[in-house]
DNA sequence: CTCTGCATTCAGAACGTTTTGAATGCAGGG
DNA sequence: CCCTGCATTCAAAACGTTCTGAATGCAGAG
């Protein structure tokens, strides 16, 4: 093969590797995401094991996890036993998969805790001394801002989830502000 | 201290330390960030130290990261030799930083190693065999989605930076694809 | 029913990261 | 110039995470 196919490859691969770690998912995650996109043919737990050389067990749990995600696809291939595995290619796809459980749980889960948080500072106000009532006004303060904050995450998650239908890659860079 | 009060401070440092943790920092710095946030008085690394219960030589390096990050700020009081620092409480201000350095180096650099990558495809096409020239244009179909998804970010991001002096979040909701 | 070839699981090993605490450095006060 | 009180550093330890590989499960073929 061509070093320069094969250069192509691996650094596509290892960069695979630091995109799925820098969103908090395993290195070998995203190498596999990797060999599989770059593969025109769907491959099996045994050919994704031997070419990152990790064990094959790693490989039947990762593939697992990236399937969950919506990152991978199990292929059927006629009269084989073995199970094969494509790459989503689709990238606006894999984005709104992650975006739409993953982030969105977070933040929705932060926005509950911080209404909590209102509510039990509220709730108190009558039981606190002169010193308190001024530390929980303070409290009040800072979780606005907290709130604000993941309220603002939650409208661009749900814009960008939203306009997902009528994105296509060649209308990605156009986006305007208005 | 009453009760609530209490659990509220608590349940904001955890949740601090959850948020850093997801954004791929130490959770140790993100319950210094919320101690130090909640807390209308400047701290000392002792207090930090004795309030999250860990030494002091790990609050010292990492409100040196906080620091950095901009998320902390030293203050000086008067004849004290000890370091006091306090919470950079304008998240917006937090926002700025985090995806002005490190996430756009990220998307950059991503950029820069898919360009790479399409050079190398495109010098080598005259070398390579019709099976190896056939592979490569599947990689470069691949790496042009790739392109696109980063060049979103960039995007995305430079709006949100842009906007950065007064960053309404009515702003984003307005983002569009023409 | 057994054999075969594969996928899956999971305890233990390997590995990487974070914390600790003793040693060190540094500055101001006396 | 030494003492004191603090911050900082860093090697070793603790800890958490991920991987491996043997054991197991499972399904189809004969």
């Amino acid at each position: 093969m061509h070093k320069n196919l094969v250069a192509v490859n691996s650094s596509t691969v290892s960069g695979m590797g630091r995109l799925a770690r820098f969103f908090g998912f395993s290195e070998v995650m995203g190498r596999l995401y990797g060999i599989a996109l770059l593969s025109p043919e769907a491959m099996s737990l045994d050919d994704l094991a031997s070419e990152l050389k990790i064990s094959k067990g790693s490989v039947s749990m990762n593939m697992r996890a990236l399937e969950r995600w919506g990152m991978a696809k199990e292929v059927w291939v006629r009269g084989e036993r073995k199970k094969y595995y494509k790459a989503e290619s689709d990238m606006w796809q894999v984005i709104r998969n992650v975006l739409g459980s993953r982030e969105q749980r977070e933040v929705l889960l932060a926005l509950q805790v911080l209404g909590d948080s209102v509510e039990k500072l509220q709730l108190a106000e009558s039981e606190l001394s002169a010193e308190e009532l001024k530390l929980a006004q303070y409290y009040l303060e800072r979780i606005a801002d907290l709130q604000s904050f993941f309220k603002f995450a939650q409208i661009a998650l749900e814009t960008i989830l939203g306009s997902a239908e009528s994105l296509d890659f060649e209308a990605i860079t156009k986006i305007e502000i208005q």
